[in-house]
DNA sequence: TGCTTGTTGACACAGTCGTACCAGCAAGGA
DNA sequence: TCCTTGCTGGTACGACTGTGTCAACAAGCA
């Protein structure tokens, strides 16, 4: 059988990676305007011909960024969960989720930015729509796992807090990323201190 | 005194309205993506050399439409706030700020857009950030008003929980917009409803 | 009616957009 | 060693962007 030769060996795996990360730099810098496969290829330091080869349209490009958003959010709340003791691994785990750090704040940047900009009907909505419903559920299952260790009174709604602190969570990395990156983060996680204690102190 | 013809009486102010209407119109239709000024000119059933008397720069008419957004919103708050008997007005008052009828949620819908849009340091995220201590001002004076009505713990610590009503109410507005238009909207004035509750019961 | 003046909308311009193409190069197998 | 293969990146295209310009137009006053 005869093999041809398989020159140029591409981690193409990784390549994804890189070029998703430039396009969420520039998306931090200069917001959506700034998003051009042009301006990707030039921060991932590649000619627009080799980005299309690894992203054959610019959607395509964007839905593996916002999907690689995802991806990363989970890991890190699976992680977080192993070693659950709750309610101090439970708060680790919504701390998490807000943009506290340069990285949670670029990924939680990208997030809104391609949300704002995903069609009704497109692919990326399909993709914001999937990592909605995945943080609904991480903030559904942080109530649902204080009520199953007593920490919250058994007859809680767990549906509607989980609702509840979802929208909340949302409020408050919203108004984080949209803040200075400089200005202080401490009210936030005090509001989200608030009101997890008071779901514990209704147990 | 020689007073020469005033001709083709034009109603700016009116006109100025129409043409920002007519941005959240294709804002709201096809995104940031679609919002240039042959579009809005389009819209409004203008050429874009007449578009331009009223705005001179796209700049001019993205600060306008946004603080537009800002006035209705702030006129409808002040208006329910005349008739205020705590805490049914106030329950009104967080209602309004909620994207529940077309309308509103347009006008939410162009506050995130152009939220996103606005690049730091620009004159677009001054009247962003001017929009959002509006709302903060209105979620820690409801929060107020009822520890002075004496329908709250008076010892409520009312900036802390005035972010947190705020928190929440722009996460529940970001995945009413965000979500489809025709979607049930009963579980967010729901978890309003349960918050507001806790409010008055520590009261 | 004729003049004056603000309004209009078509056109032009330089720049950027997403996408397509292809000559040249680099690297593993025979 | 050469050959084959596919990756590379410069160039090109048509469409669209924001903005500038200006001849034609419409309407109120003398």
């Amino acid at each position: 059988m005869y093999i041809p030769g398989v020159p140029r060996l591409i981690d193409h795996a990784a390549r994804e990676v890189e070029v998703a990360q430039a396009a969420w730099r520039v998306l931090a810098r200069g917001g959506v305007a700034a998003l051009s496969v042009r301006n990707v290829a030039a921060e991932a330091g590649l000619a627009t011909g080799s980005l299309r080869r690894a992203f054959p349209t610019q959607e395509a490009l964007l839905v593996f960024s916002l999907e690689l958003v995802a991806r990363r959010v989970a890991d890190r709340v699976a992680a977080l969960e192993l070693d659950a003791e709750a309610p101090v691994a439970q708060t680790a785990v919504l701390r998490e989720l807000l943009p506290l750090d340069a990285e949670r704040r670029l990924e939680m940047d990208v997030f809104l930015h391609l949300g704002s900009l995903a069609p009704r009907g497109g692919a990326l909505r399909a993709v914001y729509d999937t990592a909605h419903a995945q943080l609904a559920a991480v903030t559904t299952g942080v109530v649902a796992s204080l009520v199953d260790a007593g920490w919250a009174r058994p007859g809680l709604d767990v549906p509607l807090e989980g609702r509840r602190l979802h929208a909340l969570v949302d409020g408050l990395a919203l108004q984080l990323v949209r803040q200075a990156e400089s200005a202080p983060t401490g009210w936030a996680t005090e509001v989200l201190g608030t009101h997890l204690d008071e779901l514990h102190r209704r147990g």
